[in-house]
DNA sequence: CGAGATGCTTGACACGTTTCAACGGCGGAG
DNA sequence: CTCCGCCGTTGAAACGTGTCAAGCATCTCG
């Protein structure tokens, strides 16, 4: 092992005595080459240290090894544990993949898919900010499959992995309607942002008997959580809502925190629901209820599709929406068992 | 625009009438070139929807323009600001970011460092789980420059970027002894993490004259801070610590659920400062003193050293420790102003 | 003993790019 | 008119790998 970075498939086979075709065989086909050899040309490479020079197997090939995951946020936990799954399915096909952090910004997202097409990944997985972006049908058009992950394609022109948002919401309606709420609001927004309107349009459905007010916020995140709580804190106590279902448990949580401070009880005084089920959800101060997604199965799904496209060699490929169901996880903060570890799990699962 | 991944600069010049030298000079030095030639290739760029391909020009210059940046934990909003800071300085060189999640696992980081080895990445960045693995001495044998985030390299055998841990508790013993704590709990481990246990003897200098007992945890998680809150709690009152300092904030704000959730008041009956100021800090039920690390600003630095043993051909370079003072944010949860938004900063802040 | 089969190995080529020495044309100076 | 230098362009070589037809022994069978 006296290995530098210049190390040769070159320099590997003339160690070995023998041609640099005899040592691609021994890396790829070893069933083709003699014991001998083999060990010679093996015993070779570990002591120059030999590394396979990946970009210039990929630019031999015409293709990479890499698929690109493009995200909206590392740092919601919803999308690290949505990358785990991507990276076990991708680990089992021997494939690499490539964490992209759009941060909710569209010339961000462009430029990593630039990126991307570069590098002349296999595929990329991507939450988009819109469904229509220009660079993504850049990518389409110069041959790489797109699947659209946590976001359907309405038009079936792509393949997409998402779950059935209006469902969850309605599974969070139907419980708060049963633990006797009538005046429900939903805080959440934008509502361009399709899973927001659609969460809502469940919650409706759910729960069509209550008197449902919406409290738009600008973003999904803790402080805009904590904001939404203070307007419904000053809500008139006739008015006032007594349960809330938010966009998702981010926001939630901003609002347990605010509404605890302000010394309302948790359920009684204000019901609250949230929606992706992170792990912070159940060990916030008040565990939150909140609706499941099978978080890391998407992720492990999406690249499954992605695979099976870029797979496909001919324009055989037939795209497919996966669409998975949410589940609804019943914590004290809406009425659920009061202790930790104990909840109770509605809906059929994943379908 | 009709393109297809299977142009290449060939066609491109076929179509504009040129050679691909020439066109490879528009690409790369288009102040070589006569104006209408320039003109001339860029239409058909555009036109034939040409994208460079990044593995031929990385095998033909024989590195990368990528650097990998290997982290413990990317669901640690830390690590995601830093990764932030990375990325930033990364961009500004025209530099790709690969962010891997080594999930504190042996196995994962060496997987993650082979393949950056095998990509010939320009450099790594890593936040390592331990600073003698054989992989990253590896990577080095191989030339590829190795910078250490987050961990100080004690023998000075390679660049490192880190933050005065002992200096950090020493600022938060300081502080809990003013506000008159005498019996003090440090909540951390395991303590082979250096940060973990330079934190600790921060503590016992910053407050020589308390009497500092340790709460040992298995990890750095919310779910261990819990854990070691019930701990606390089950101490007879007159045993009690009076106030807390954690290793980081997830720990710190597992504790602070578990302890409003007994029924204790913070900070009049437990006083309570976190480490990292990650933003959730500011925000939690009672806003948590912390002690504040320059997160981003660490990556920049990291990214820096970096670029500059990168750009050093020969083997001229000197490897640099740069070490980062960190600040003290005192807010409610250690007898802080009460009220949002107000908070005192007290550290010489960043050298 | 020869023909064919089998098992390994070889060497050249292709992938898309960058680089660089060499070349041709043109204008200016002598 | 010749020589020189300049500008813009060219074509070939090289980077490290995988592939594949062709080559070489050795073995089997008739």
């Amino acid at each position: 092992m006296e290995g530098s970075l210049l190390v040769s498939i070159k320099e590997v086979a003339h160690r070995a005595g023998v041609s640099v075709g005899t040592v691609s065989n021994v890396l790829n086909r070893p069933g083709n080459v003699n014991e001998d050899t083999l060990q010679r040309v093996r015993t070779a490479i570990s002591e120059l240290g030999y590394v396979r020079n990946e970009s210039a197997r990929q630019l031999r090939a015409g293709q990479s090894r890499t698929i690109g995951l493009v995200v909206l946020d590392v740092a919601n936990p919803f999308f690290t544990d949505l990358a785990r799954g991507v990276e076990s399915l991708a680990h089992d096909a021997d494939m690499v993949v490539t964490l992209c952090n759009s941060d909710n910004d569209g010339g961000r997202q462009a430029r990593h898919l630039d990126v991307l097409a570069q590098q002349r990944v296999r595929g990329v997985l991507i939450t988009p900010l819109d469904t229509h972006a220009p660079s993504i049908q850049h990518l389409v058009d110069h041959g790489i499959p797109v699947v659209l992950v946590d976001r359907g394609s309405e038009d079936a022109t792509r393949c997409s992995v998402s779950v059935d948002d209006v469902h969850g919401g309605r599974l969070a309606g139907a419980h708060l309607a049963e633990e006797g709420h009538d005046r429900i609001a939903f805080v959440g927004g934008p509502f361009d942002i399709r899973q927001v309107s659609d969460r809502l349009e469940g919650l409706r459905a759910g729960a069509p008997q209550a008197d449902v007010q919406v409290v738009e916020v600008n973003g999904l995140s803790v402080a805009d959580g904590r904001e939404a709580a203070r307007r419904v804190i000053d809500m008139p106590v006739d008015r006032r809502p007594t349960a809330v279902l938010c966009a998702n448990d981010l926001i939630a949580l901003g609002m347990l925190q605010e509404v605890v401070r302000a010394g309302l009880r948790v359920p009684e005084d204000l019901a609250l629901v949230g929606y992706d089920d992170i792990d912070f959800a159940a060990a916030a101060v008040v565990p939150l209820s909140s609706v499941r997604q099978p978080r890391e199965q998407l992720g492990r799904a999406a690249a499954e599709l992605l695979l099976e496209e870029a797979g496909d060699a001919a324009g055989q490929h037939i795209h497919r929406q996966v669409v998975f169901r949410p589940e609804l996880v019943v914590r004290t903060s809406s009425g659920g068992p009061d202790g930790f570890g104990t909840e109770t799990v509605t809906g059929e699962g994943t379908a």
